[in-house]
DNA sequence: TTTTTAAACGCAACTCAGTTGCAAATATAT
DNA sequence: ATATATTTGCAACTGAGTTGCGTTTAAAAA
């Protein structure tokens, strides 16, 4: 796993302690975040805008992705090396547990390929299953 | 179609003025529904907290379902025969357009068949798609 | 090392969707 | 006609996320 010192540098970006704190945070945890999350699990004395940007900063660069959310969060997580700097490439599918609430990205379950129909372009597809997780199985 | 008066009756929901025109308006709608989009359409001077209770009170009666929203509002569609009284009964896709930001129910196209992956137990399944819808293609 | 500058930060105030409590109105059953 | 449960409206609130702006700080330039 790439240090997160390597990473800021790598994509351009001021290597502060929240801003490392926050990617370590990222890299060590199985499921994805949310700001609030964040807030709490960092227990900084950050303020919430320094969280918000810090993550719009993140996905701009493609180092973090929206996934979805159960109670339509803004919930992010890692992305995988597919992504380049400017581009997000992801293939994935996700998983929401109705228990714990966490969405966890399946990088095993591929998406199905779908067929224009009637009239509608397709430029993205996303597939999201719903149940427990394995922690709360 | 089955008329509004005729739905709500069976769902034993009172026939006012405003739940009729709701109905109707899900019922002559192509995509799904915001509230915010309702007031504007019913050109109502309902309080959007009635127009929150009885989207909550005919999703409850499954006679409308959630739908994906591009930033993360409430959207509703109206549900298909399939769904009882009690139980939503869904296994289409939805495709949200990036150009007029509407949702549309693909009922063509169907949900692929997920088998079960280290230890998530997968008890719904969705399939979202993104692109350009026919009026905006 | 000092100076410069652009990025990152913090505070305050705001927006906007959605919710809650409660009292008044109204549809429908008795 | 009366009673009852549902629906509605108002007002106030919540909570996520945003914006503006002045200050701080990392890192580049001198």
């Amino acid at each position: 796993m790439l240090k997160a010192e390597k990473i800021l540098e790598r994509f351009n970006l001021k290597k502060t302690n929240f801003r490392i704190e926050l990617i370590e945070l990222f890299q060590s945890s199985s499921s994805s975040l949310t700001a609030d999350e964040i807030k709490q699990k960092i227990n900084s004395t950050n303020d919430k805008v320094t969280i918000y940007r810090a993550l719009t900063a993140f996905e701009k660069k493609c180092l973090i992705h929206r996934v979805p959310d159960k109670s339509n969060l803004i919930r992010y997580a890692l992305c995988q090396k597919e992504c380049s700097q400017t581009h997000h490439k992801h293939n994935h599918a996700h998983f929401i547990c109705n228990i714990c609430a966490k969405t966890f990205c399946l990088d095993d379950i591929k998406l199905p390929q779908i067929n224009n129909t009637s009239g509608f372009k397709i430029d993205k597809t996303q597939l999201t299953l719903e149940g427990s997780c394995p922690r709360c199985c």
